[in-house]
DNA sequence: GCTACATGTTACCGATCGGTAACGCCGTAA
DNA sequence: TTACGGCGTTACCGATCGGTAACATGTAGC
């Protein structure tokens, strides 16, 4: 988490400096989503102006809006990188534990709690976006829906898998305390109660198992 | 603009029952704390002008100003007023079981889990400042920080006197479970998870019963 | 060379933002 | 009666919002 964006700052005001690293020739839409990102994400959508982010890519407005139709469509975008990210977490986390949905699981838990550890992390991108946009027909609210269905399908299909007593009972708490602990670090800071999320998933793990 | 404030004239605070509402006497101050309160929950923070609160509050941004030095301090006045209700449940609910710890927590939680339900509910405000807020200096963040440390603090208080195995585990299980079904409403609806808040809370409870 | 296209630049639009000045009305207290 | 304070009204401020038009560049492909 916290992409930063140095690497669009570093070859600012390269006129004549053809020294320094390669090219770099990162395209501007591109530029332009990691700004997205990282403002959105420290700021809320809200506080960020459109100016602000196409300022922060090094681009411009038009470019800006050459490439997204809309404000709102940013955002959509800025989500649906966020959630493609997470699910790339889970592809990942298949790989390294294969045939041992239990194993598999608690890596999850663990790398989530990691994420949230993080003194950078404000949460869950998606989640603080569904408490910032609550109006309708939204674009990213599609997005933000999908993303947490199939995340908590997931997690519900490892505790199947794992054989535990009431799956769904058990990925539904994981899943609520992980989602607390990610809100609850705005409020109270990293040292609140979701330094306990690991503890509390293992124990309601341990208290299903046969 | 689009939906007009019916809560101001809903009569909740009037406890005269003197007919339809004549009267109306009541004070600017209050109207616009009601409408903040309608406005700033529903829409978000960031969302709201205070023309519009004004409009709500069926008065002037130049009153809403005489009352209220800035927003910021409309927005933690606001914070405040939901704070002090929560703080008030607490205090109805040791009455109403006097002396039993564990039954108080359970009437808490289902409480608690009512006004998830709701449909009309969008989780707790004070998170949801927190998500919207993150300026650090915010005069708000002070009022969501001291009433999620002193929410924690029933809880844990509760899961003691109760005499529960690890209470500190069992009360941040409960909270952190809390805080992520109130989030998660806003993403997921009312369909999702936090449907069974109230199962998980007892689980830990009993299982960590002696 | 040339064309074609992506990007950068400047200026602009109407609307709204948070916040203030000035004045007039009116009910109450002295 | 007079004085005063709370409230409403209007107009205004500079700044910023999301979004667009017109034009000037650079550069890649032919």
């Amino acid at each position: 988490m916290t992409a930063r964006i140095a690497a669009a700052s570093d070859g600012a005001q390269d006129t004549g400096m053809s020294g320094k690293s390669p090219p770099e020739k990162i395209p501007p839409r591109e530029r332009i989503l990691a700004a997205a990102r990282e403002l959105f994400y420290t700021q809320g959508i809200r506080a960020v102006g459109v100016e602000a982010i196409a300022e922060a890519a090094q681009t411009n407005k038009m470019t800006l809006y050459r490439h997204f139709s809309s404000k709102d469509e940013l955002v959509a975008e800025y989500l649906r990188s966020f959630a493609s990210e997470e699910e790339a977490v889970w592809g990942c986390i298949a790989a390294t534990h294969p045939g041992d949905p239990l194993a598999q699981l608690k890596t999850w838990i663990h790398r989530m709690a990691k994420d949230v550890a993080d003194p950078d992390s404000r949460g869950c991108a998606l989640a603080n976006a569904a408490v910032q946009l609550p109006e309708a027909g939204h674009p990213a609210r599609c997005v933000i829906e999908n993303n947490k269905r199939t995340h908590r399908a997931h997690v519900l299909a490892l505790c199947r898998e794992a054989g535990l007593r009431d799956p769904d009972l058990v990925a539904d708490g994981i899943f609520l305390m992980l989602e607390g602990a990610r809100v609850n670090i705005q409020s109270e800071g990293h040292g609140g109660p979701a330094c306990r999320f690991v503890a509390l998933s293992e124990d309601l793990i341990a208290s299903h198992s046969r």
